[in-house]
RNA sequence: GCGCCAGUAGCUCAGUUGGAUAGAGUGACUGGCUACGAACCAGUAGGUCGGGGGUUCGAGUCCCUUCUGGCGUACCA
């Protein structure tokens, strides 16, 4: 259905129109002036210079020419030329009823939806998530879920770091303190044991012994390089042994993710793109953009209209080895053939736009994908702690993902319990919604492309702008919901007090705030939307009894108000990526 | 050196193509539970929008300049 912006500039356009005016004038806008009207239109202005009119004059015309107009209840010029207007409330409620019954609330799928691809993971294999993954996470995943929401379908691709260095790395090690396991032995010729020789716990302690091991001993060193080389060139036990890090690591994985409400529909990685570099190399060299330089093997994707000076994006190292660049391409490519997508997003570290920028236009000259395919790098800021500095846990190391999830949770159980809030079997899940609620909203609320300082203590605090805050509301209003008994064919009602009005008029913004956080991939926008629902509906309810109205007609109204904030509420945190208790 | 980003209340942040009196939260102070849930609501105090120029009816927003901080800048990922 059509925004309701859309609908007032409709009416004050075609005002413009009767009066004389071009009708490109009569934009409206939500008012910042609250205490004066609801929405308010500046085009009188910028229309004075053009018709050489005092601006007062034109918008006391328009107003003039929108006085039989039935959607307002105040059209009014007001000094310098300002329109103000308000809606009259029988015709906001019957807006509100027609968003109150369309799917989405009113929201218009994208006609141009297709795939989509979302690369959002990162990890590398055999090391914990630590704090770092945590923001291309969460916002990922949110901006997996509003993708959807707009008609796309949408594949969350974890892109695991489980090739290279490091793998040889922890199997040079793993040779070191197991020489007799069957996978060392090249004349094994049988099946290899079904049950892995390490946990997890052993994995995460061998990466970073084995890595700081390399920098001191040459030799270990060098064999962890070997090892990398038999790996990639397919040696059986090494292979073999690679598929039980694998299988170990992404166990781990996905319980982690799982626990922080994120998932993948695709779990490849980087070793899955190796078969395309090759082909990849061939189609390169053959449109001849493959090109040596320095020793290297670089594609130029310098521009006559850069005004800065872009690197070549380098596909081959001198010693003719492969980097990241030649990777992230086979994966484009990769892609582009198994799904055809209209776009693919990263969500990554904003410090690696440069490296983004390069193969985004490396991509487009050796044409791995469709020119129509939009390639996006949603760079996210880094997470500093309260000193302004990146996170660090007090012994100065990088903090793993479970320490801090750990954290949020014990505190948040320690309030359930305490307030008594819910039973004691379902301490733990009511727990688990509002320490998720807490810890996303804290980094979602936020614009991703700005630094942003985590405080534990803040999110957690639980007051004022917080993601339990928005729980809270939801809870509240099902609460009354389920009191009160059948609320879902209630329809909308005209809104008898001024709270009511407020609450009606921020749930028309809906459409507007989804499709800007659609366009933009700013899960924040639908963060500042709901906060300020949410104080309506807080305000709403704190001026109105609902549930002991005497005047039944009033009260359906009321549910029916209360309930469609509930719904919008609920789709909102959705698109987030978590979800409220019954009970808080 | 060059490039990108940021600088708004004590602190953490909003501020949509330039519009009316720059807004929230938090912290401080004050008031509101015999109430559908007080993790709530209402109020007070707190600002040379880093500095300086300019564009215009009007600038936190656009242009120039300058200061401060962060990041990036060819064979790491």
């Amino acid at each position: 259905m059509e925004k309701i912006l859309n609908l007032i500039s409709q009416r004050v356009s075609a005002a413009f129109e009767r009066a004389g005016y071009d009708a490109a004038y009569g934009r409206v806008t939500v008012s910042n002036r609250p205490d004066l009207c609801e929405y308010q239109c500046n085009g009188a202005m910028p229309a004075a210079k053009a018709y050489h009119k005092a601006p007062i004059q034109i918008a006391e015309d328009v107003a003039a020419a929108l006085q039989d107009e039935a959607a307002f209840s105040q059209a009014e010029a007001v000094k310098p030329g300002f329109l103000n207007l308000r809606l009259n409330p029988d015709w906001l409620a019957g807006y509100l009823e027609q968003m109150r019954t369309a799917p989405r609330f009113g929201v218009e799928p994208d006609p141009k939806a297709g795939t989509v691809v979302i690369d959002y993971g990162g990890p590398n294999v055999a090391k914990p998530l630590h704090i770092g993954h945590l923001r291309s996470a969460i916002i990922g995943e949110s901006i997996k879920r509003i993708q959807r929401f707009f008609g796309n379908t949408a594949i969350g691709d974890i892109h695991l770091g489980d090739w290279g260095l490091q793998m040889g790395l922890i199997i040079a090690e793993l040779r070191a303190r197991k020489p007799d396991l069957p996978y060392f032995d090249e004349s094994f010729k049988g099946d290899y044991p079904a049950e892995a020789p390490f946990t997890i716990s052993d994995l995460e302690e061998i990466y970073p012994a084995a890595s700081a091991k390399s920098k001191t001993d040459e030799a270990f060193a060098a064999r962890a390089h070997d090892a990398t080389y038999e790996l990639q060139n397919g040696r059986r036990g090494y292979r073999a042994l690679w598929e039980k890090i694998m299988e170990i690591s992404t166990a781990d994985l996905r319980k982690n993710y799982d626990r922080l409400g994120v998932s993948f529909e695709s779990w490849l990685g980087e070793s899955d793109a190796q078969p395309y570099i090759p082909p990849m190399l061939d189609r390169m060299r053959e449109m001849g953009i493959l090109v040596q330089s320095e020793g290297a093997k670089v594609i130029e994707v310098q521009e006559p209209t850069d005004t800065k000076e872009v690197p070549p994006c380098i596909i081959m190292k001198s010693d003719g080895a492969t980097l990241y660049a030649t990777t992230d391409l086979a994966t484009i490519w990769q892609r582009a053939q198994d799904f055809r997508p209209a776009k693919i997003l990263y969500v990554v570290d904003k410090r690696q736009s440069l490296h983004f920028e390069q193969v985004f236009r490396a991509a487009r000259k050796a044409e791995l994908v469709s020119p129509e395919t939009v390639m996006r790098h949603i760079g996210f800021g880094t997470m500093n702690g309260k000193d302004g500095k990146p996170f660090k846990t007090r012994a100065g190391g990088v903090m793993r993902l479970e320490t801090l999830i750990g954290e949020i949770t014990d505190f948040v159980r320690a309030k359930v319990v305490e307030n008594q809030l819910v039973a004691a079997d379902e301490v733990e899940e009511t727990t688990a919604k509002i320490a998720m609620a807490a810890l996303k909203y804290g980094d979602l609320s936020n614009q991703p492309t700005k630094d942003y300082i985590f405080d534990l203590d803040r999110f957690a605090a639980f007051e004022g702008n917080t993601g339990p805050y928005i729980l809270y509301t939801i809870v509240r209003i099902q609460s009354i919901l389920s009191r009160f008994g059948a609320w879902e064919d209630l329809p909308i009602r005209t809104p008898l007090t001024a709270e009511a009005k407020d609450l009606m008029l921020a749930l028309t913004r809906f459409a507007e705030v989804t499709e800007l956080a659609y366009r933009d991939d700013a899960p924040n926008l639908i963060c500042a939307y709901i906060y300020e629902l949410a104080g309506c509906a807080n305000k709403f309810y704190h001026e109105t009894r609902i549930l002991t109205e005497a005047d039944p007609e009033k009260q359906k109204g009321y549910i029916a108000l209360i309930a469609l904030t509930k719904g919008v509420l609920d789709t909102c945190i959705d698109l987030l990526g978590f979800s409220a208790p019954e009970k808080m």
